[in-house]
DNA sequence: TTTCATGTATGCGTTTTTGTATGAATTGGC
DNA sequence: GCCAATTCATACAAAAACGCATACATGAAA
C-alpha cells in the first residue's frame, strides 16, 4: 500500500470529470499537476491507468478495475470530512445552502441578512440550483427543498408551507381572452420548470386539461420562467408572496385551490451538531416561522 | 473534502501505530513530517485529533468519530492496492510469501532457488510467522498454510500432504523409559506449538493420555521448539522429510498412524491474475508436485 | 534522585512538488 | 479545408514539504 493517496484522488477526479484539465478545475490544481500526478500513479501501480489517445483519455481495463475501490475510498474521504466539520464548533467558518432558485432569489435574502447580523464570521455561500443536491456528497450543508428528503442520513424539518398559484401577464390573458373556467385553459401555453411532471400533475389534479403540449416553454431556472410568465409569455406557478410583490402578473383563475408548496430544512445528521451550521440552520427555521419579525 | 490524502494516511497510521515516531516508522517516514501532517490535518478540519500529554499521544472524542470512516479509508487504499498489483503484469517486482517457520526454514529453501534461477526480476520476502497473515490486508503475496483458509477472496490449492510423526532425542527417551505404548507417554513432557489446542487434539486423537499439562514448554516459533526436542527437552511433532535430516533424533512410538498435515498454497483472487504472483505460486505448486525433480 | 529510554516540537538546509508559460496534437464548426 | 478551441506534455522558476539535528518533556529503572 505505498502510492501517494493523494495520487488516488486526482486517480478519482480525473474519472468524474472526464479530463486531466477538468479534474485540476476541479480539485483547485494545476493541469500539469495533474498530469504527473496521475502519471506517477501508473509507474507507482505498474499498470497503465489511461490511454493517450488524442485529446482527452481513455481509461484502461485496468484503471476501470481500480475505479470501486476509488470510488469507495473518495466516499470514505467524504464521510471524514462530514463528521469534522460535524465536529467542528468554531462558530466562524463557510456554510453552503442549497435552495431552488426562486427561494434562493425571493426567500432568502432577508434570512442571509439576518444571519449575517447575528454572526459575521460565518460566510455563505448559495447554491441556487433545482437539481437536488447530494447532501450526502457534501454539495452542500444545508438545503431548502420542495421536497420531503428519503435518505436516513438526513434530518429534515418542515419549517414553511407556501401557497402557490397561477399568474400571468394581463397582456397575455387578454390575448387568449381571459379564462373564468379550468376548461378555458385547455389550449394555454404554460411555463415549466424542469423535467418532471409534477406541475402537469398538480394541474390535472385541480381540474385544468393540460397535457404534455401545453408547456411550449420550459426552463431549468425559476427565476427565468417566471419572468417569462412576466412578459407574457404563458401561465405560470408561483408562490404568493413572490407574485406578491410583482405588480405586472395577475392571478389566474382567483376562484382555483391553488398548490401547497411545502418548505423542509435539511442537514446532514452529522453537520446538525456543528455549532456553526446549527446556528444558520436555527435561523433559517425562525425567519420562517410564523411568528418571525421577518415577514415574508 | 478539500484535506489532503496523505494526512489522512498519517493519522490513521499514527492511530494504529499508537505514536508518531512507530507510525513515521511505519510509513517510512520522519517523525517530525508526521507531526506537521497532523498539525495540518487538525488545522484543515478544525478540530483537535490528538491531545498532546507530555510522552506520546491521546486520541480526542473528535479524532475517535473519524477512525471508524479513516479505516474505511485505508481499507479501500488495500484493495486498489489489491487490484493494481493484480493488474500489474511485470514480471519484476517484489513478491510476499509467509508461511510456517518450519516450512519456511526447511522446505521453502529450495523451492526459491528454483524460482530466482526461473525468474531473476523477482524479489522474494519470507514472513516466517506462525501467525496466520491477513493476504486480504496485504500482509503477504502468497501464504503456505496448514489449514484451508475460510475467507472467500482467497483461493487455494492443496500442494502436499505431509506426514508429520513424534519425535525426541534418544537421551530423553532413555531418561523417561523407552516408551512402547501410548499409555507411557501419560507423563511425558511434549513440545508445545502455539496458544491452540490443535497438538493437545492430535495427541489425544491417537491415544496418547495428554493434558494441558503436557506441555510445560511452548514455543511460537516451530524452528525454536524443534531445537528443544533435539536437545533432549521433550517429545515434538515435526514432518516426517524434515525429521528424517536430523540423526539426533529418532521416532517415538513408529507404530502410531502420526499425523497428517496439509500443505495450502493460498493468494488472493485478485492477485492470481498477476504473472509475477502468478509465476511464484506456479513454482511453489510445481516444487510440491510429487513428479517433481526437487524431493523434499 | 539520577539516569536512561521514549516521544514530540522547532530551526535550517536541501529535495521535491507545484504553477506558469509554452508547444504539439486533435476535434468540431464554418 | 481552415480556424478556433481543447487537451495533454515539457521547461523552468517559485513554493512547499521533507529530513536532520536539536531541544524539551515525561515515565520507568537504577
Amino acid at each position: 500500500m505505498h502510492f501517494d493517496w493523494n495520487q488516488i484522488r486526482a486517480f478519482l477526479a480525473t474519472v468524474e470529470e472526464g479530463s486531466l484539465s477538468a479534474a485540476a478545475r476541479a480539485l483547485g490544481q494545476s493541469q500539469p499537476t495533474l498530469s504527473r500526478q496521475i502519471s506517477a500513479l501508473e509507474a507507482d501501480l505498474g499498470i497503465a491507468l489511461f490511454e493517450r489517445v488524442g485529446r482527452g483519455l481513455e481509461i484502461t481495463p485496468s484503471g476501470l478495475d481500480l475505479v470501486e475501490h476509488v470510488r469507495a475510498m473518495g466516499d470514505a474521504a467524504t464521510r471524514i470530512s462530514l463528521a469534522a466539520s460535524g465536529r467542528n464548533h468554531a462558530i466562524a467558518g463557510k456554510v453552503r445552502i442549497t435552495a431552488s432558485d426562486a427561494l434562493a432569489a425571493h426567500v432568502l435574502p432577508p434570512a442571509l441578512a439576518h444571519i449575517r447580523a447575528k454572526a459575521p464570521g460565518i460566510e455563505l455561500e448559495i447554491v441556487a440550483t433545482n437539481a437536488l443536491s447530494d447532501l450526502r456528497r457534501r454539495e452542500a450543508d444545508i438545503a431548502l427543498r420542495h421536497q420531503r428528503p428519503t435518505e436516513p442520513d438526513l434530518i429534515a424539518r418542515l419549517i414553511h408551507t407556501s401557497r402557490a398559484s397561477l399568474y400571468a401577464a394581463p397582456s397575455y390573458l387578454a390575448r387568449i381572452g381571459t379564462p373564468v373556467t379550468a376548461q378555458d385553459l385547455a389550449d394555454a401555453d404554460f411555463i415549466g420548470f424542469d423535467g418532471s411532471d409534477r406541475l402537469l400533475d398538480g394541474l390535472t389534479a385541480i381540474g385544468i386539461p393540460a397535457t404534455q403540449a401545453s408547456f411550449p416553454l420550459k426552463s431549468e431556472s425559476g427565476t427565468v420562467a417566471w419572468e417569462m410568465v412576466r412578459k407574457g409569455l404563458g401561465i405560470g406557478v408561483m408562490m404568493d408572496e413572490v407574485a406578491a410583490a410583482c405588480p405586472d402578473v395577475m392571478r389566474v383563475l382567483p376562484d382555483l385551490p391553488g398548490f401547497e408548496i411545502p418548505v423542509w430544512l435539511t442537514t446532514h445528521r452529522e453537520l446538525h451538531t456543528s455549532r456553526r451550521i446549527r446556528l444558520v440552520y436555527d435561523a433559517l427555521a425562525a425567519t420562517f416561522a410564523p411568528s418571525s419579525h421577518i415577514n415574508l
